[in-house]
DNA sequence: TGCCAATGTTAACACCGTTAACTTTAAGCA
DNA sequence: TGCTTAAAGTTAACGGTGTTAACATTGGCA
């Protein structure tokens, strides 16, 4: 069952990979389905028999990136709440740093509306628990104030993802040093932006 | 100079707003030069003598957007330093959830590349230092910490901009009540994630 | 072995952005 | 006032897209 110009049998799988290629290199208003059959050496309608359409080609990839995020997530070490914290903070950056066109067709919103596909929702969700489950940990550890979860992880994901976004799309002037910038905008985060005058005053605690 | 098919003198506005009224109802992508020459009553290619690209009424559009994006952050009233940033938050959400598509296109990246449009960039500038003034006068004024004013601008950028995304794009799960989410989120920036347990613990102030 | 479902094929439709070549009109100057 | 010129419109055409219909081939199973 090889390669008799019919039925050879990986087309699904090179079509992806292909389109992942394109994405990377253009992003993914450069996917074409007609030329990513031409380059695989198979008509254009033949990709119709594994992808219903254009958006559910990008669905997969999307859903692909979600889950390379969550293994990108997992594999933080959680010696310490603060370490665990900070580190998927800056590990989650650093994934859309890596795959800044990826990120952005998974986060695209336009090209991919949130209700269609259902797969891709869910895989979103799984990167999504990785963080909520370290806030949670790091609640329980007493060491985050226990302000309500949801509160807690939309904020931290609101600004890792806020971060990632005008990096990637180069917002931000002024952005010199990226991987002091993502540290100091998580501590700062964690340690408040207001200035406690008052008495106490020790600012920058490096372990809890 | 009016009404004689040739020459009817207004066809870079009309353009401009039944694209804007395209773009609020489906999105960028559904913008279509053809379509809207029909729409006007033009031909086709009547559209290159006002615009050079498909991208640069695109681009115009996003323009106009971060034009309305300051005067809506302007309009904040900056009683005290603490009313002031929460204000600005606010009013930053606020927009984006009132123009979801016009937000989308603004801060595209893969629809709108950095440096190809030096007014759309001087336009996003021009929002980026209301909420930049904003930050200085609460840190002159010693309600904020003195930490580096990029650092600080990044981080609340950050914040309002990924809540944006994150809730016009229906992600955050259990995204109940927005308006207390967005004030919670930007109380939870100002007072730090930290259970500060040792000893002063004063959590919760509400006044500098 | 023969049939059927899976998986390819070509042809075609209706769009799209964009350019070339041409035409009409408004405006300014002799 | 009349002529010229540049601005602003026109049609025709090129190459590209996603997608569907109708047809062809093939591998696997009864």
């Amino acid at each position: 069952m090889a390669r008799t110009a019919y039925h050879h049998g990986d087309l699904h799988q090179q079509a992806h990979q292909q389109a992942l290629a394109v994405l990377r290199l253009e992003g993914d208003g450069a996917i074409s389905l007609r030329a990513i059959a031409k380059q695989i050496g198979v008509s254009a309608p033949a990709l119709y028999r594994h992808y219903t359409d254009r958006e559910s080609l990008l669905a997969e990839l999307a859903i692909g990136g979600f889950a390379a995020l969550r293994q990108q997530l997992l594999s933080v070490e959680q010696h310490t709440p603060r370490a665990a914290l900070i580190g998927i903070g800056l590990a989650y950056v650093a994934f859309a740093q890596s795959e800044p066109n990826l990120y952005r067709l998974m986060f695209g919103g336009r090209v991919l509306p949130k209700g269609a596909h259902p797969r891709l929702d869910q895989a979103g969700l799984g990167a999504f628990n990785v963080l909520q489950d370290t806030i949670a940990r790091g609640q329980r550890a007493g060491y985050l104030k226990p302000a309500p979860l949801a509160l807690m992880t939309a904020t931290a994901w609101s600004l890792v993802h806020g971060l990632s976004q005008l990096t990637i799309d180069g917002h931000l002037p002024n952005a010199d040093a990226e991987p002091q910038l993502a540290e100091g905008i998580t501590s700062l985060l964690l340690e408040g932006a207001i200035a406690h005058t008052d008495a106490h005053t020790d600012n920058n605690e490096d372990t809890p």
